[in-house]
DNA sequence: CAACCTGTTCGCCA
DNA sequence: ATGGCGAACAGGTT
């Protein structure tokens, strides 16, 4: 699920635990999710802790509890934050809760291709760091030329998915961008004419600001002619002229596209 | 049952 | 050194 909106949506659950103390921390300290971090530190440092802040940045969240705690996830493919009442009995995919006196925050990732992290210190932490926000005026036409031109030679759907450039795009949201921007998915980044680099970061600012409202608020559905609710099925067809929709494996990915708006 | 999946990371290659 | 690609990761769903 988790590209950028729901990441926001997400985030937005858990603060219902702001300015609360944490009276209890559980964790599968085994799972994948916390590889690379000592659960240990994380159990003690934030048991007693009050949680003060919460940031997302991309499909990155952090939470900065009191006594210079910082908490990172990400919530891989399948990662999900909720929360529930305080003496909620975990299921098998709730590998972190944080017990609050009126409240439990969750983190249920199945698949495990989420991650935690956790950082002690006064500053953010060294991993928290990254490419501009798409909203942001860093997220300029000169950066996004800038960032076409370096990965030129692979195909613009895999560009798009590349967090370093485009913080925040996943599967779906990269095909509702190149839908909008009228580009072929596996059109190389050497071969985008001005207009179509104008284009393409205008679609990507419209469809993350969109997104952000409409499902980072209350995860509530994107406008009918969006292409998101054609792209996984059988009989999807092109918003705009109803053409049925071409699909391929693109960086990796499977991609839909109309082959008669968005042209080779 | 087999194939598929809204993501990242690693090793290999050019 | 840098960029591109395919495999691997794990478990649920179709």
């Amino acid at each position: 699920m988790p590209e950028l909106a729901e990441v926001e949506y997400y985030r937005r659950q858990w603060d219902a635990g702001l300015r609360a103390k944490v009276l209890a921390v559980e964790l599968h300290a085994r799972k994948r999710i916390f590889r690379g971090s000592n659960t240990r530190e994380i159990v003690r440092s934030l048991t007693g802790a009050q949680m003060s802040e919460s940031i997302a940045r991309g499909k990155q969240m952090l939470f900065r509890f009191s006594g210079g705690n910082w908490l990172g996830l990400h919530l891989g493919m399948s990662g999900t934050l909720r929360i529930e009442a305080p003496d909620v009995r975990p299921g098998k995919h709730d590998h972190l809760v944080l017990r609050q006196a009126k409240r439990a925050l969750i983190l249920r990732d199945p698949r495990l291709f989420g991650r935690v992290r956790f950082h002690h210190g006064k500053e953010d932490p060294p991993w928290w760091s990254g490419a501009p926000d798409i909203s942001s005026d860093a997220f300029s036409a000169r950066y996004v030329a800038d960032f076409l031109k370096r990965h030129s030679r692979a195909p613009i759907k895999a560009v798009l998915l590349l967090q370093t450039g485009f913080p925040g795009i996943g599967n779906w949201m990269a095909d509702e961008i190149l839908w909008r921007a009228r580009i072929a998915p596996s059109t190389r980044g050497a071969a985008l004419a001005p207009p179509q680099c104008k284009a393409l970061r205008r679609a990507t600012r419209f469809v993350s600001s969109e997104a952000m409202r409409i499902i980072g608020h209350d995860y509530s559905d994107p406008p009918r002619n969006w292409l998101i609710h054609q792209r996984w099925k059988a009989s999807g067809v092109c918003p705009r002229d109803r053409v049925p929709l071409s699909r391929a494996t693109v960086g990796g990915r499977t991609t839909a596209w109309c082959a008669r708006c968005q042209p080779a």
